[in-house]
DNA sequence: ACCAAATATTCGGTCAATCGAATATAGCGA
DNA sequence: TCGCTATATTCGATTGACCGAATATTTGGT
């Protein structure tokens, strides 16, 4: 897979769209609902940063009924993913994501349905 | 020192930043006249773009004479040490890349006074 | 067929990034 | 002091990112 300096760079370039995929890092394969509880965020704000994710092809999304899923697409290159890695490994202790990291780990229960607002 | 990551992202998200920074990975220091030469682009664009890597505190200069060599800024988090590392690694050997490296192979030697155009 | 939940898109407005061209500043040597 | 070289800044214009609010689409359940 080919992927630009640029397109990576801009989408790590805002805060929902790097907690997003920092997030999928972590936990595979989150639903939009889980991603809007876990950052705190408007429901089409949301929508909108994981669109530009999907068109700049960092994330695959996947239909289950009701719900999307989004991953973090497994043909990225490595340097991207090494990018991605080590900004989450230096970054994950640190505000403003720990507040988010420690609602996160509130999230209910993956096996069941997402509870969502 | 404290960096946040849309900081550092929005400055790489531009290429003739990357570029710069890819470039002074490899060559410790370079002087302004080289990173024009070596780029190719003009002089009020490359040092509009040296400017806002000043200011986000990704490099820093120092003034010898007429020139001002820029360096990438030794007190950087590792963490945004590793992102920049790990692109160089995995963009290094690509376009639009390889042009601009292999003119900068050709670039005069850097133990004399730079020959500027 | 209809409703409700999850997700996506559109609209109008604002603010920031970028650019080319022109101009300004700073240091050095004659 | 003057002029040259290296570097920085300003200006006006264009483009693109982002936002909140409203609306549309898709799907499953009844």
């Amino acid at each position: 897979m080919n992927l630009l300096p640029a397109t990576l760079f801009s989408a790590l370039a805002h805060d929902t769209r790097l907690r997003c995929l920092v997030l999928l890092l972590e936990y595979q394969e989150l639903c939009v609902c889980e991603l809007t509880e876990a950052i705190g965020a408007a429901q089409p704000h949301m929508s909108r940063h994981l669109g530009q994710l999907r068109e700049a092809g960092l994330v695959t999304d996947r239909r289950a009924g009701l719900w999307i899923h989004y991953r973090i697409n497994p043909e990225l290159p490595s340097w991207a993913m090494s990018v991605i890695v080590e900004t989450a490994k230096g970054v994950g202790g640190l505000e403003p994501f720990a507040s988010d990291l420690s609602a996160l780990v509130a999230m209910p229960d993956r096996s069941a349905a997402p509870r969502c607002a």
